[in-house]
DNA sequence: ACCTAAAAGCAACCTTGTTGCAAAACAATT
DNA sequence: AATTGTTTTGCAACAAGGTTGCTTTTAGGT
């Protein structure tokens, strides 16, 4: 008999930790260290991270090769999605409602800061309907904003 | 005395050919081989290059190096411009109107097909206007659409 | 505890892009 | 047309980013 109990005190096993256990098992994805650690960064952060950050803060722990697996696992899931940048780097963000698999459904804008180059998802400001000339047919829709974001600029008056 | 008259014979110096070294001197850059072919490359496409077409179609001929500079040279002096894709390779293409050295001012869309993959600038296709929350303040906006183009889309009816 | 399918780790490789330096080409001048 | 100073090119080497094949390890069902 083990004491079941003490295995879900707040403190030894974090909210966090059991969502994410959740979150991995209803995309029928095995529970291993790698994507528990990777899906917690993402969980724990509010804008995007590039593979870099990823590997930074995770990789010191799994190899190059197990985080871009990872990654991509995640995104054939739809529990992630990439979001295009100027700089081309790809930058990866949580899936705000889950996206059935291998089709991401995305309305909303994307969001560059110049000043911290945190990137985010402006889940509140849908994509805006673009008239096209004659003869071309719209699929998806792509909105990438460049600027300055709330943290950045400065206390609000 | 020079034959000037024989110089100017439409079939032995062509048209593009006199376009390109205008628009390599307008821009006070020496007029040299890989600068000629590469523009020229531009000027006979109607959509976008890639870095990787430009090496193929060019690069025989010339040091992948020497792609590279003459691209970021290209874009320094707002002869041609970057566009951002879903897949993360780089595009390039043509400034409409001459943008100012150093800085580009295009606000037209840019327009991927997903079957031909060529990509278009529609310059006739302003940006739209992005409400953003709270805080937030824009600087540049970038639209990027996928779907059919003109050519692929099959005969209007 | 055991077994099988899946995931992680490792090594090697490829592509893409960059940097420093020597050789070559450009354009201005005589 | 030859000379010269500056710019561009080509080469080699490097670094980052990403991929592939294969072996070992792990997860999770029996």
């Amino acid at each position: 008999m083990l004491f079941l109990y003490s295995m879900s005190t707040p403190q030894t096993i974090s909210r966090i930790d059991s969502q994410v256990n959740e979150m991995l098992k209803k995309n029928s994805l095995s529970v291993t260290g790698s994507r528990k650690k990777i899906l917690q960064l993402f969980l724990e952060q509010t804008g995007a991270l590039a593979h870099g950050d990823i590997e930074k803060r995770a990789g010191e722990k799994f190899d190059r090769v197990t985080v871009y697996r990872t990654l991509q696992t995640f995104v054939d899931k739809g529990i992630i999605h990439t979001i295009p940048t100027a700089d081309n780097s790809i930058r990866y963000a949580l899936c705000k409602d889950q996206c059935s698999e291998g089709h991401h459904h995305d309305h909303h804008i994307h969001f560059v800061c110049t000043n911290c180059s945190n990137t985010y998802c402006l889940d509140d400001v849908v994509t805006p309907e673009i008239k096209l000339p004659k003869g071309y047919s719209a699929k998806h829709v792509e909105v990438v904003v460049e600027g300055i974001c709330k943290k950045c600029k400065g206390p609000v008056p």
